[in-house]
DNA sequence: TTCATGAGCAACCTCCTAGTTGCTCGTTTT
DNA sequence: AAAACGAGCAACTAGGAGGTTGCTCATGAA
């Protein structure tokens, strides 16, 4: 477990939602959602060109299935609203892992400094 | 085409990096040269556990196409060093499409706060 | 009440992905 | 020189992912 700051992520959380952001349609419905707010599906829809209704309720399913959305029903339509907690984290974990790599090129500098 | 910052990232270019950083040991390749620098393959190999060394340099090539790592030959093996580049950028994106969501929450309390 | 709309479910198809094995080639090492 | 090691290439396989169609159901609007 690597532990950064006030969110914990470890790799293997990490990646089924890398994974899920690795859709271009999926990662279009997040963005909709963090600008637009709550949706419901069928608005949702317009960011897959061309896709079914059932198409762009299964990428919905994969985003719920890792935390990214979550929803509920109110009547006839479903409506979808972003988790940010998951989206933080991993902004997190991304963060976190290349804080390492900038550590290891001060490391190198100063190395390269003294050696010079 | 979303400019944030210095690091101008499109959606339609940071789908495929999410993707290359949704398998498991890609993410831990990743990780791992963050972590100890430029490593040959067979070292890399340690990051999947189980997997065949072609495995591997598949996964390699899988993060190389997307620009997140390059390697060249130095006699029998291959280095592979991380390119920083496209993490960072992945992560600015991150960091923008999560600005608007908490841009979104602040208007919607202000909203709230206006209306009691 | 009737009809249109949003949604759920299941079956199906196609293609890509992760993984494998087998072989060859060049470079170290002994 | 011979053996061992790292790597590249090609062919193949199993399974999952993305997508579709067809049908049914409930709800909201005419």
């Amino acid at each position: 477990m690597l532990n950064c700051g006030d969110s914990a992520v470890n790799l293997s959380g990490a990646a089924p939602i890398f994974s899920a952001l690795g859709d271009p349609v999926r990662l279009a419905i997040v963005a909709r959602l963090c600008k637009d707010g709550p949706l419901p599906t069928i608005e949702l829809k317009q960011c897959a060109d061309g896709v079914s209704r059932q198409g762009v309720t299964k990428h919905l399913q994969v985003l719920e299935e890792v935390g990214l959305v979550e929803s509920d029903r109110t009547g006839r339509d479903r409506q979808w609203r972003l988790q940010a907690q998951q989206l933080v984290a991993v902004r997190d974990y991304l963060g976190w892992i290349s804080a390492q790599w900038d550590q290891r090129l001060e490391l190198l500098r100063a190395f390269v400094e003294d050696d010079a």
